[in-house]
DNA sequence: ACGTACTAGTTCGGTCTCGAACTATCTCAG
DNA sequence: CTGAGATAGTTCGAGACCGAACTAGTACGT
C-alpha cells in the first residue's frame, strides 16, 4: 500500500508540533524559548552562528538574537576564533549544559509517549532512515 | 544501541523542515503562503475556523487573517451555518481544491525527492513506523 | 422568560522573525 | 603586496503571529 508522501508529511508535521506544543510550558520553566532550545540542542555539534543558523533553517539575523539572549542567561560564552577573526566560536556554559540536558529530556520525555507504541528496533532503525536522508545536505 | 527520543524528534524536525523550506517557492507560485496552505489543506476536514486552529496547533487571531487571505484569493469561501449563527462553515471553490491539490503535490515531490535517497526498502520501514507512531491520534 | 456561563470569530497592541544593507575580516589571483 | 570578491555577524525596518479583550450568538438551569 502507498502512502501519499504529502499525507505523510502533514501528520509527521502536527505530530511533532503536537509534542513540542505540549513541551512548551516546561522548556520557559527552565528560561528557554522555543527557538532558543533548539539553538542551545545543536551549539555543541555546530559551534559558530551562521552554520548554525544553516542547519536549524533559520535567518542569520535571528540566530543574532538567540545567541544574544542565551548569553546574557548565562547559557552561552563567545570565545573569539582565533584562526578567523570574523567569527565566534559559541560554548556552552556548565548552566547552558544543564538547561540543555533538561529541556531535551522535557522533550523526550513527550514524545516518549508516543514513542512507546514502536518497539526499540523501530527506534533505531528511524534513527538510522532520518540520519540518511538528512546526511547529504546537512 | 538506545535511542534517544529527543534526538529522534530533532532529527524528524530538521527534515520536515527542510522539505518544507524547499517547496516554500513552489507554494508561493500558487499564491499560498506557508501557513495558508496548512489551512487549504485542512479545511475540507475541519471547515470552521476555531475547530481548524485547534488542529493545526496556531490561534484563533492568526487563524482569521489566513481565512481572510484565502477568501480573499478565491479559494475558499465563507458560508453561514444555519444551526449556529456564530460558526461561519469555510467551503473551498474550485480554485481552492485545484491550489490545493496541486499543492500538496508539490509537497508531496519535495519529500519524495528526500525519499530517493534512501533505498525502497528502507522507504517502506519509514513508512510503516511513521504510521504506527501517527495512526490513532488524528 | 431570562440571566449566567459558554463559544465563535474579530480587533488591537506587542513581540518574534526575516530580508536587505552594512561593517569587519578573510582569500587569493595577479 | 593589493584590491576584488567572498564570508561572519549585526542592525534596522516591515510583516507575521500571538494573547487578551471584545462583540455576537448559544445553552441551559431556574
Amino acid at each position: 500500500m502507498v502512502v501519499d508522501a504529502a499525507r505523510l508529511w502533514t501528520l509527521n508535521h502536527r505530530l511533532l508540533t503536537v509534542v513540542l506544543d505540549a513541551c512548551t510550558d516546561e522548556l520557559a520553566e527552565l528560561g528557554l524559548e522555543t527557538k532558543e532550545f533548539f539553538v542551545l540542542a545543536e551549539v555543541a555539534a555546530s559551534p559558530y552562528p551562521a552554520e548554525l543558523a544553516a542547519k536549524l533553517v533559520i535567518s542569520k539575523a535571528s540566530m543574532t538574537g538567540y545567541v544574544r539572549n542565551l548569553v546574557a542567561k548565562g547559557f552561552l560564552r563567545r570565545e573569539i576564533d582565533d584562526a578567523d577573526l570574523r567569527r565566534q566560536r559559541l560554548v556552552l556554559t556548565t548552566e547552558g549544559v544543564t538547561a540543555r540536558d533538561k529541556a531535551l529530556a522535557a522533550l523526550a520525555a513527550g514524545f516518549d509517549r508516543r514513542l512507546a507504541r514502536i518497539t526499540p528496533a523501530d527506534r533505531s532503525e528511524l534513527q538510522r532512515i532520518l540520519l540518511a536522508l538528512l546526511e547529504p545536505a546537512n
